[in-house]
RNA sequence: GGGCCUAUAGCUCAGCCGGGUUAGAGCGCUUCCCUGAUAAGGAAGAGGGCGAUGGUUCGAGUCCAUCUAGGCCCA
């Protein structure tokens, strides 16, 4: 081992310019290569699998987007440290139809016919184009804000290996017969001609006024024929009536057969008895009955356009309430998934007089042609003119729209491609239960609640610009799943390994049926996008085709953590965890964070149109990258809905980072003043209390942030660091500035190592700043350091540091250094002027060492300390109150009780009594000193503050000497701002001409030598001559520097 | 309409899981103090009784129920 080569401590300036540096070190770590150097250092090591969510970069990157980035960078960055090999692939998500629409408007198409006009390829170009478009926007973020995450290798979800990977999955499902067309009712939008996915659905609630009617359907059969009952339904699309099928009720629900009448005309309607109000006139109840009752009664449907066979009587459904309406729904099963579910049970037929395009079929009496919403004026009429129509009234509710072109939707039966999650249900439960979620309510509230409520998967799309659905199908629906371009030309006959996997090439492939030998065609759909990216972590290696995929995918399945925003609970977290419990039968992640959503400043989410949105780079150039990444890791909980503006960030730029960094700067001016070589520290023990205080706290620190960035706790690590920060700064350096500027070796060492391992600490929060103090407190004084913080291994906590007793102790001096500077500035005595003794009352200070008094004697400019309980017992008052933690644990109830009778007692004598004894008798009761909460202060004459049973009194007498201190203090000050605005460096030493008032001159005369001292002056010359100064000491000064 | 989250000082938030009787921090404001690292630091003051109501308990921001408002997700 040869000998190190220290170089000396560089200064650093304590003013400084964040984003400026942080644009340093992104080139340092450009051109050192630091971010691959720390994934590869760990090569060897067990790898901690991270999957990156890939954003779609067809729009530009906000402020949301860095706050998910922040914290998938942090948590690798940590695991990194923590010696484990993170590697952190990169993707974009390209397919979908939020591409297609960008690209629409920007072509200024107005549905599907311009597309087929304008051809399939080209539009599917533009779209490839699009999705490129800000790629670069993307990644400039990216890299600015410091999140380490490899673009060279991302993948892309239009690649042809993506591709390929998707259809080998899917026909892992369709080999499990999971995979299936089926017809069923799905939000449709007649104009644009195509289905849409939930989540366009979401988009486009809009509220509106549709007419609400309740239509009388008299019954046909059974002992209500013979009332002339009718039952009266309610609906708020009339439209639906035309095709009515079926009137479902609940089979538990109380139905009533009642008279009503006004003016003398009366009928008899079924309703349900919950929802009574619902009908006008004087009531009579004729019958009660269950809806089960009510099951196969029959009824005449108030039009008969259209021709349905073997319909029209009630059935039964759970899902029909008594909220609103009248307890009995109408049913047709072209247009409501519940209704055709419930009429599929019955065995109904289907029946849809409706074409895709909207609009009644032409040969249908009064509606013929018309447009489903616009027939609803005209049916409603004709109920009028029949009779049927009971009531009508217009009803405001919120209802779905085509987001783009907001016609209003229909749901609308079609056939769809569908993945039966549902048959996997028990199997989603079960990997649920098992993953980690945080916050952890999501686990069984909002996407526990989604599982169990699960629908199959609606895959297809009948769109362009996405992964081909791999099936080909001939007329005689015999079908098979391609995996693969390989497996497709095997089929074909020939080698199509070049082709595009993408409309409309794939279209043009036709097989030959094995079973029939007629043709096969690929059938038309898309599959949702949403798969797409929820098969990344096998899609992204290309598995299982592609060379070395293997190792790649099983080394990283399922993956550590995830994390997005909350809105992906439905998305990503659910196509994730489908897709790999499909596939593997096993989620494809343990752990996801939940983030909430970033609002502005006022609480309002940000949009173009409030033009309240912050722009990321602006914000990170303004601010720093540091400083925004602190603010969205520590400030407020990550989970729920958080401010950002200006104000907050500054505050932890103030507040945390600056006071980080003038504490490394104090450190460097002196590590450079005394010359200080970390070779001669010496060892804990021999050091002060001081050092080994915050040595211990340090301690305590390393085990609380790995704690909890182990446990994803970024606001917890946050609070830690910034409280340690606190202490270092504001407590341990500021008491301890005497020895800085003595040269002390103990707190020179003591403050290197809590700044280094600090900055470890802070280095996966804030990787910019800590990389700067890494390369002037290591790496400048020591050129065989590590290159990067960022290389290094995470501190390691040493427990046999941190003692709890010192904890307390400079916990309770620091608070009787509180209760002194109250009292000090109650009494209007400046703190320059000495005071004689100090009186204190703490349980604890009979055990405190003699360092720690001498802090506080020295913080409140007291020359004595002294306990209260020594001084004479007149001098102080005793005051207690019951202690109702300690009491109402031991007597429950009496506490109240007791604590009156304490209040009654004596206080004095009592206490007197406890502290002799250790136990009292009050009444029946045995108490202990614990149960009582005592206020021990002087009666008078003193400056007294208290708090919590804790006190210190001033002795606010002065004598001559006290006051001559007090000015010798005053012009040591005068003396040191003079040296400072005269701009001499702390270390020069000078000589001093000076005058004052004649109080004044006897105080610099008696107390010479100590200013001297204190000011670094060779001699202190009276000129008796100067004019003397205006201000208070009428000091006046000529400072020199000496040579 | 359903589910979930949030509600504590003018503002931003902690405290609530495991209840203890003058409710905390920071920012801002007023007054003052200290300072040869600090764009800092310290003290005092004004300012809230913890969204509302009801309950459990000797005792409730803290537990339970209902409700209100805002947000998110879903229909």
């Amino acid at each position: 081992m040869g000998v190190l080569l220290l170089m000396p401590f560089r200064a650093i300036s304590a003013a400084v310019d964040l984003p400026a540096l942080e644009h340093e070190i992104l080139k340092f770590w450009r051109e050192n290569d630091i971010f691959h150097k720390s994934v590869d250092a760990r090569s060897s090591s067990a790898p901690w699998s991270f999957y990156e969510g890939p954003p779609t970069a067809n729009g530009m990157p906000g402020t949301h987007h860095i706050e998910a980035r922040v914290f998938k960078d942090i948590f690798p960055r940590f695991q990194t440290m923590k010696g484990r090999h993170v590697t952190r692939k990169a993707g974009w998500d390209c397919h979908g139809l939020p591409v297609e629409i960008a690209v629409e408007k920007e072509l200024g198409f107005n549905g599907k016919g311009d597309i087929e006009k304008f051809g399939v390829a080209e539009f599917n170009e533009k779209c490839r184009a699009s999705v490129q478009r800000h790629v670069s926007a993307f990644s400039d973020m990216t890299d600015r804000m410091g999140f380490w995450v490899d673009f060279d290798q991302a993948y892309w979800t239009m690649s042809p290996e993506y591709v390929e990977s998707v259809w080998w999955s899917l026909k892992e499902i369709w080999k499990k017969g999971l995979l299936v067309q089926d017809h069923r009712v799905a939000p449709y939008c007649p104009r644009c001609g195509t289905g849409l996915s939930d989540h366009e659905l979401a988009q486009g609630y809009e509220s509106v006024v549709d007419p609400s009617v309740y239509v009388r359907f008299p019954i046909t059969s059974g002992e209500l024929a013979a009332l002339k009952a009718c039952l009266l339904v309610w609906t708020t699309t009339p439209w639906t009536l035309v095709s009515n099928t079926a009137i479902a009720v609940h089979p538990d629900v109380e139905y009533v057969a009642v008279e009503t009448t006004v003016d003398d005309s009366s009928e008899v309607l079924i309703v349900a008895e919950a929802l009574l109000d619902s009908v006008k006139g004087d009531k009579k109840i004729l019958k009660k009955m269950l809806g089960r009752d009510l099951e196969r009664v029959r009824y005449t449907r108030p039009f008969d356009y259209v021709e349905i066979p073997d319909a029209h009587y009630v059935v039964l459904a759970t899902y029909v309430t008594t909220e609103d309406g009248t307890g009995l729904v109408h049913q047709s099963p072209a247009f409501g998934a519940d209704d055709l579910a419930i009429c599929r049970a019955y065995g109904l037929p289907v029946v849809n007089p409706i074409a895709p395009d909207g609009t009644f079929l032409p040969e249908l009496p009064v509606v013929g042609g018309s447009f489903f919403k616009d027939a609803d004026k005209a049916l409603v009429k004709e109920l009028a003119k029949s009779g049927a129509l009971y009531k009508h009234q217009p009803y405001e509710h919120s209802y779905p729209h085509c987001w783009r072109c907001h016609t209003a939707l229909m749901y609308y039966a079609q056939p769809s491609w569908y993945i039966r999650t549902t048959s996997i249900k028990d199997a989603l439960l079960r990997e649920n239960a098992a993953t980690d979620w945080h916050p952890e309510t999501i686990k069984d509230g909002r996407y526990g609640d989604w599982l169990n409520n699960n629908i199959d998967w609606a895959l297809s799309r009948n769109r362009y610009w996405g992964t081909p659905l791999p099936i080909w199908r001939c007329e005689n629906k015999h079908e098979i799943c391609v995996d693969s371009l390989k497996e497709l030309g095997e089929l074909a006959g020939k080698d199509l390994s070049n082709l595009d996997p993408h409309r409309p090439y794939v279209d043009d492939i036709e097989l030959t049926c094995t079973e029939c030998a007629s043709v096969m065609r690929r059938v038309p759909e898309v599959i949702d996008c949403w798969y797409d990216s929820g098969a990344m972590p096998f899609a992204q290696w290309g598995y299982p085709h592609k060379e070395g995929s293997l190792e790649k995918f099983e080394a990283a399945y399922p993956a550590d953590f995830i994390c997005e925003a909350i809105d992906q609970t439905r998305g990503w977290f659910y196509t994730l965890m489908t897709i790999g419990t499909l596939v593997f039968d096993k989620s494809s992640y343990k752990t996801v964070l939940c983030l909430g959503h970033i609002l502005d400043k006022d609480g309002r989410k940000m949009s173009k149109h409030l033009g309240n949105v912050l722009e990321p780079m602006a914000l990170m150039d303004q601010h720093g990258a540091d400083a925004v990444r602190w603010f969205m890791l520590a400030a407020g909980s990550p989970w729920a809905a958080r401010r950002v503006g200006h104000d907050a960030i500054n505050e932890v730029v103030r507040k945390t980072l600056l006071t980080y960094w003038n504490t490394v700067s104090f450190h460097a001016l002196y590590a450079q003043a005394s010359k200080f070589d970390l070779r001669q520290s010496p060892p804990l023990t021999d050091r002060p209390l001081m050092d080994r205080w915050i040595i211990s706290e340090l301690n305590l620190l390393i085990a609380e942030v790995d704690r909890a960035l182990t446990e994803f706790d970024s606001q917890g690590a946050g609070r830690a660091l910034a409280s340690f920060i606190d202490d270092l700064s504001n407590w341990y350096v500021r008491r301890s500035r005497r020895r800085f500027w003595d040269g002390d070796l103990a707190a020179m060492a003591t403050l290197h190592e809590c700044l280094l391992t600090l900055t470890q600490l802070l280095a996966p929060m804030v990787p910019f700043i800590t990389e700067q103090v890494w390369q002037e407190l290591v790496r400048a004084s020591d050129p065989r350091a590590l290159a990067s913080v960022h290389l290094s291994d995470f501190p390691i906590a040493d427990t046999s540091a941190i003692h709890n007793e010192l904890r307390e102790q400079v916990a309770l001096t620091r608070r009787i250094v509180e209760l002194g500077r109250a009292a000090r500035a109650e009494s209007g005595v400046k703190i320059r002027q000495p005071l004689g003794r100090a009186l204190i009352a703490a349980s604890g200070w009979a055990g405190l060492p003699a360092q720690m008094r001498e802090q506080i004697a020295d913080e409140l400019n007291v020359i004595a300390l002294e306990d209260i309980a020594n001084a004479d017992g007149d001098l102080v008052d005793i005051s207690i109150k019951a202690n109702f933690k300690t009491l109402g644990a031991k007597f429950g109830g009496a506490v109240q009780e007791i604590a009156k009778a304490i209040a009654a007692s004596d206080a004095t004598s009592l206490v007197k009594n406890l502290r002799a004894s250790g136990k009292a008798s009050l009444d029946t009761w045995e108490i202990f000193l614990e149960d009582l909460v005592i206020t021990e202060v002087p009666k008078s004459g003193w400056m007294v503050t208290s708090h919590d049973g804790e006190s210190v009194a001033l002795d606010l007498a002065l004598t001559p000497a006290l006051i001559l201190a007090g000015h010798a203090r005053e012009v040591i000050r005068s003396i040191q701002e003079r040296r400072k605005s005269d701009g001499l460096e702390i270390s020069d030493r000078i000589t001093i001409v000076w005058n004052a008032k004649p109080e004044i001159a006897d105080a610099i005369n008696e107390h010479l030598a100590h200013i001297q001292d204190e000011v670094l002056a060779h001699s202190m010359s009276h000129d008796r001559e100067m004019s003397l100064d205006e201000n208070e000491l009428g000091l006046t000064l000529v400072l020199t520097k000496s040579l």
